[in-house]
DNA sequence: CTTCAAGACGCAATCGATTGCATGGATATT
DNA sequence: AATATCCATGCAATCGATTGCGTCTTGAAG
């Protein structure tokens, strides 16, 4: 009963079969040249043994890890750990693992877990920068080596990458113009860090909306937090409320600020949607929450884990280059709750 | 300029310093009986080879992966993420890597990827075990192997095996005393599978501060729920809503169902605290979205994460033995918000 | 000048699985 | 019956790092 402390091995079962263990190997892989019996006899011992393949071993002889490696800004945010979620299941439905590291939104962290990343030979990389990342140099190692990396969501500003990510222009523009349709005349924008493509890219869809529309473009309601934090969030919208001529809507680049906003407009007395409209981004379980109810832009996180892990995994096949640069782009829609409902709406899905 | 796909290897290093592999190897890591010319050699031309070791060989070769496994049903829940990040900060920083699969609350996938877990090795397991979980012999795979597993949150009923957990049934306890105090004469409780131990005692805490103050404990409105999902939160509110004599006071054993609680309860046109009080359990951020604010137990995620990395490393190094049993409980606190504060308090800490 | 010791480094086995090539035996072909 | 063919399996190198032990150099002590 006392088992070995070692864990059973291909050479255990050779030996008490009296084959050579590259047979044993060969057969629990029912490789064609192996006879049928030997192979059930390989397999029956291996069960009754309890036996397990070393994954370790496998993949220094293969040089193959079947693991994919994750690097994020953070696990515990609504988006993020969705977007995990997908990558895990969908990684694990083709045979890789997933192992996982978070750069506290710190470029010099990330590069250091990079490394260990690297020297774990992860078979392909899936990115979300840092919030302060703009140098991409430290995923050279990936690349000059051979190893698929794939950017989401919160990509880089370079070209010939990898890139799966949605479109924020269009997701940025139809929400403002959604505004804009429920009668908003005068709608302020909280965005994020700019040199972050995806709060770039929604700055820039909510201004082509209001051009597109004939409204001002009123600098003094485009404001930036690098955090967009639920305190950013108040902080911002205190400001634009005690404006002489406040705004009427609010287009908020997350939903952990819009959620702020509106907390902080009922605080004032001021009626949502009637006197201020307010939309995030990313659809976050907080938006059924709050009351009023929170329309966002639904951010597609799981579906955008799998499209990474499937990029990769096409990557890995060779189906495409990893020096290319190949984009994915995902669908968003905007989900009209009643902060943004001034009108009877019958549209694109609510509460 | 061309780098080799294969990578830089000690061997590559070795052969241009005309020295043995052995040698760098030692130096790369400081061994004492490597001179010091040489070991400056040999970095700085690891350095400038761009030289990073191949953690799989070293694995092999050491049979200690440095990687700790994360068994959990969800990774997209509020607890379960920050619980993960807990860890992967923990794990890190004492030199682990962190390899996550979940088990979408099915002991099918639990026993499938538990074993993948296995077949790569991990150091060591850190696992939250799926709702359906009742038998515990698919982790003797680890036990049996000298690989330590530690139980966190959603812990075995059995005895002989590590746990980190909090004290659910004081908790419980003091929660509904809370209520109690607030002036509640007639506690429901909203609990989850009560295999899972966590909702068993949640409801025994539960119980015995009814019994503690002389309140009737009234069966029909204990209610059990395999998932405590949003729906059955409202579900469950409904069903004791319509009773002749509705109660004035929920304990809730998490967050989400005790929102749907508000969410019913607001509807109805009910005053919450005044009418109907509730308390639930998790403090997750949706606490302090909802309005009124929910009062609730918090619950250390970050920090169980950490002490179960502890606790693993505490086995690994032989501080713990193995095949003991230890259990390291952490203090929870009730955060005392709207949806339960009748009276002005000056308490546990608010909002 | 000899001896001993410590310091510095190399040799070769090892971890467990994989795989190209070789080999032995059985079956089939003429 | 002899040769060709195929099937099943074994041999041994390999992946990259680690490590016990042996060897050689050098400086110091006697």
């Amino acid at each position: 009963m006392q088992e070995k402390k070692k864990g059973v091995t291909i050479y255990d079962l050779a030996q008490e079969l009296n084959v050579a263990p590259s047979t044993v190997s060969r057969a629990l892989k029912d490789h064609h040249s192996i006879g049928k019996k030997t192979i059930k006899a390989v397999k029956k011992l291996a069960e009754k043994r309890g036996y397990r393949p070393n994954t370790i071993a496998s993949s220094l002889r293969t040089n193959r890890s079947n693991t994919i490696g994750i690097m994020v800004p953070w696990i515990n945010r609504p988006f993020i750990s969705s977007l995990i979620s997908g990558i895990e299941k969908t990684a694990r439905e083709s045979g890789y693992h997933t192992i996982i590291s978070q750069s506290n939104d710190n470029t010099e962290v990330e590069i250091e877990n990079l490394q260990a990343l690297y020297d774990s030979r992860v078979s392909a990389l899936i990115v979300s920068l840092a919030m302060d990342t703009t140098e991409y140099h430290h995923f050279d190692l990936f690349t000059d080596n051979g190893i698929p990396v794939v950017f989401v969501d919160r990509i880089p500003t370079i070209q010939d990458v990898h890139k799966v990510h949605i479109n924020n222009f269009n997701a940025a523009f139809e929400a403002t113009e959604h505004l804009f349709e429920q009668g908003c005349q005068r709608i302020a924008h909280f965005g994020g860090a700019l040199h972050q493509n995806i709060y770039e890219d929604r700055r820039l869809g909510y201004i082509a909306a209001l051009r597109k529309n004939n409204l001002d473009i009123d600098e003094s309601i485009i404001l930036q937090s690098s955090s967009l934090s639920a305190e950013e969030g108040t902080r911002l919208t205190e400001q634009i409320l005690d404006m002489p001529n406040p705004p009427d809507g609010i287009f908020c680049a997350n939903d952990t600020a819009a959620v702020s906003a509106i907390q902080c407009a009922k605080s004032r007395g001021i009626k949502i949607p009637e006197e201020l409209a307010i939309i995030g981004f990313n659809n976050d379980p907080i938006c059924l929450i709050i009351d009023p109810s929170l329309s966002s832009v639904h951010h597609p996180a799981v579906e955008m884990g799998e499209a990474a892990v499937s990029q990769a995994l096409a990557m890995l096949d060779g189906e495409i280059g990893i020096e290319a640069a190949s984009r994915m782009t995902l669908n968003t829609h905007i989900v009209v709750r009643k902060s943004s409902n001034r009108k009877i709406l019958l549209d694109h899905g609510s509460i």
